[in-house]
RNA sequence: GGGCCCGUAGCUCAGCUGGACAGAGCAACGGACUUCUAAUCCGUAGGUCGCAGGUUCGAAUCCUGCCGGGCCCA
């Protein structure tokens, strides 16, 4: 809306001055943070007073003169050096709260999907153990950030890159496999490397009840170990699927790396880049010159002694993308393994796709604290906390919202003792409270006067005349705008404040005024409005995947 | 040695495609429940925006250098 509010201004100003037309790009359109300097504000007169050499504040009086002509705008004021501080009518309004009202929790949500379409890969994790805080993380913003981007107008994919192959996974049935001997031979060695976790051995114990003479009946110990690998990946991924599923968070697809390697993708994919007379050998090995799209230095793809590389694997499952034929993808990841990005970067640049095609999104590490000391994580000595378990302590909602709040750009240091025993104090519960209350007001409101709040009826706006009701209203009119450019910007963490905003604004006019006044009028009008902001209030819930609870 | 991220109030962090006195939550202090839920509201206090230069009418925001913390690579 504020490009439509831009578009207005430039043309009303371009008839007397026709120089806007150039600084275009850059005038920009604020709403400002005090209530005094107008619903919207412009800068216009700052980049003005250049071209027609006079000073901002001359060229902001002319142009107001301009502005308080139309009917859209009460009220024009010149403030400052030279800003332009804009008040909107009530009409103008009017229109956003019926549209709040009728769409409820998919208000402002663009209905023709015609952005384009995308992918976001998020989780991706290795199917080698329970999901702990950092993945917790990374599914809160990827599966907040495909909600903004599905508000926005994008076809999106959610998607998981199962690491079902390689190393890791015959750790795992390595170390399924020690602790299932261990259960009858308890001097049964355990791999050094191996996963430590307690996990692994409620997987032995489960494969002892049920598979026992299975597995010793098996002649070669390395099959015995893939059965078991096998057997613990799948165990695993159910869990993996179970946490997230609790968590809020669904996926489109779930991708095999396994499958790239079963169904020849990665020779493909190497054949494609072959083509493309990008690969060569050296050393007994097979390259990709990747130093052709920026990397530091070419990557190997095929070993010498003939294996894949896990870069080449990925490189086929980056390839399979670009052929699904996305506008573009984003994938987030670990900040620490920013490092390979520049290398993946450039092999999908190969395909002849442009650098902007592939995004990431890096998520800083969460840091465990416990009584005011850092707990140190390590998946292979099994000390972590998981993300079941504090989902389980705390409430998904609040977890969601907690890991939400802060830039996925910073570290996130996070107070176990706090979230667990004061979990009254979270954020959450402040936004939670406020459709909570709007929901009590509703009920009181049939009670007391029979009148029931979910059908529809008339109310007439223009009684609102209290200052909170009109930033109430501004703030709802706004909100679709909002979220959009969040959406944009991929910042889905500045949702949180959004929603405190709305919700703070929203306590302050609970506390102040009475809804269910004896004017049936003026209580219909108040009705309304709440109606819209609890519409607000769900339809920010949803985006970020949080519980609008009814009562608390 | 090279790269990425961070350094804003006592604590945790917003703000950073330059703009109006730098914001929030928690913690501290003082007030507000015979009322639609006080998990709320109102107020007070708290900051050389790591440091130093530069660009600009204007810098927490952009540029350069330095210092401190984290991570990755060699």
């Amino acid at each position: 809306m504020r490009k439509e509010l831009k578009e207005k201004i430039v043309n009303l100003v371009s008839k007397d001055f026709k120089e806007v037309l150039d600084l275009k790009e850059k005038i920009k359109v604020d709403l400002p943070k005090e209530e005094k300097h107008g619903d919207i504000s412009t800068n216009i007169a700052f980049l003005l007073s250049k071209p027609l050499k006079k000073k901002p504040i001359e060229v902001a009086n002319k142009i107001k003169d301009i502005l308080e002509k139309d009917k859209d705008f009460e009220k024009v004021e010149v403030a400052g050096a030279g800003f332009i501080n804009i008040f909107l009518s009530k009409d103008f309004y009017f229109e956003f709260l019926k549209k709040a009202v009728q769409e409820n929790d998919e208000y402002g949500k663009e209905k023709e999907k015609n952005k384009g379409k995308i992918n976001i890969e998020f989780v991706s994790a290795n199917p080698t153990g329970p999901l702990h805080l950092g993945h917790g993380r990374g599914a809160v913003v990827g599966s907040t950030l495909s909600n903004l981007k599905d508000y926005a107008g994008y076809v999106v994919e959610r998607e998981f890159y199962i690491n079902d192959a390689g190393r890791q996974i015959y750790l795992l049935g390595k170390s399924v496999y020690a602790r299932f001997r261990q259960i009858e031979e308890p001097d049964y060695p355990f791999p050094e490397d191996g996963y430590k976790g307690e996990y692994i051995k409620d997987i032995a114990k489960e494969l002892y009840q049920y598979e026992r003479e299975k597995i010793y009946s098996m002649l070669d110990e390395d099959e015995a170990i893939e059965f078991c690998a096998e057997y613990a990946k799948n165990y695993l991924l159910d869990e993996i699927k179970k946490d997230l599923k609790e968590f809020g968070v669904e996926f489109d697809i779930w991708f095999s790396e396994k499958s790239l390697y079963e169904h020849g993708k990665v020779d493909e994919a190497i054949e494609f880049l072959k083509k493309k007379g990008l690969v060569y050998e050296k050393e007994g090995a097979l390259w990709l010159k990747t130093t052709v799209y920026g990397d530091d230095k070419d990557r190997v793809l095929i070993r010498s002694d003939g294996t894949y590389t896990y870069f080449a694997a990925d490189i086929a499952y980056h390839y399979d993308k670009y052929k699904r034929g996305y506008d573009y993808i984003i994938n987030v990841w670990g900040a620490d393994h920013h490092g390979y990005f520049p290398r993946l970067k450039a092999a999908v640049m190969a395909f002849g796709v442009p650098e902007e095609w592939i995004r990431v999104i890096f998520i800083q590490m969460v840091k465990l604290f416990r009584n005011g000391k850092e707990v140190k994580m390590s998946k292979r000595s099994g000390e972590f906390i998981t993300l079941r378990e504090l989902i389980n302590e705390v409430g998904k909602d609040a977890v969601r919202y907690m890991f939400l709040t802060k830039d996925s750009n910073t570290h996130l240091n996070f107070d176990i003792d706090l979230a667990l025993k004061q979990s009254n104090e979270n954020p959450v519960y402040y936004v939670q409270y406020a459709h909570a209350r709007i929901m009590s007001v509703f009920k009181e409101a049939k009670q007391r006067f029979g009148f029931d709040v979910e059908e529809d009826f008339k109310a007439d706006v223009s009684l609102l005349k209290e200052d909170i009701e009109r930033q109430i209203m501004k703030e709802i009119a706004f909100l679709p705008d909002l979220i959009k450019e969040t959406a944009e910007k991929e910042q889905p963490h500045k949702l949180t404040s959004i929603t405190h905003n709305l919700a703070s604004k929203f306590h302050n006019y609970y506390y102040h005024y009475k809804f269910l006044v004896e004017d049936e009028n003026l209580m219909r009008a108040r009705l309304f409005l709440l109606k819209a902001i609890r519409s607000a209030l769900r339809t920010l819930f949803k985006l970020m995947g949080i519980t609008p609870v009814e009562r608390m």
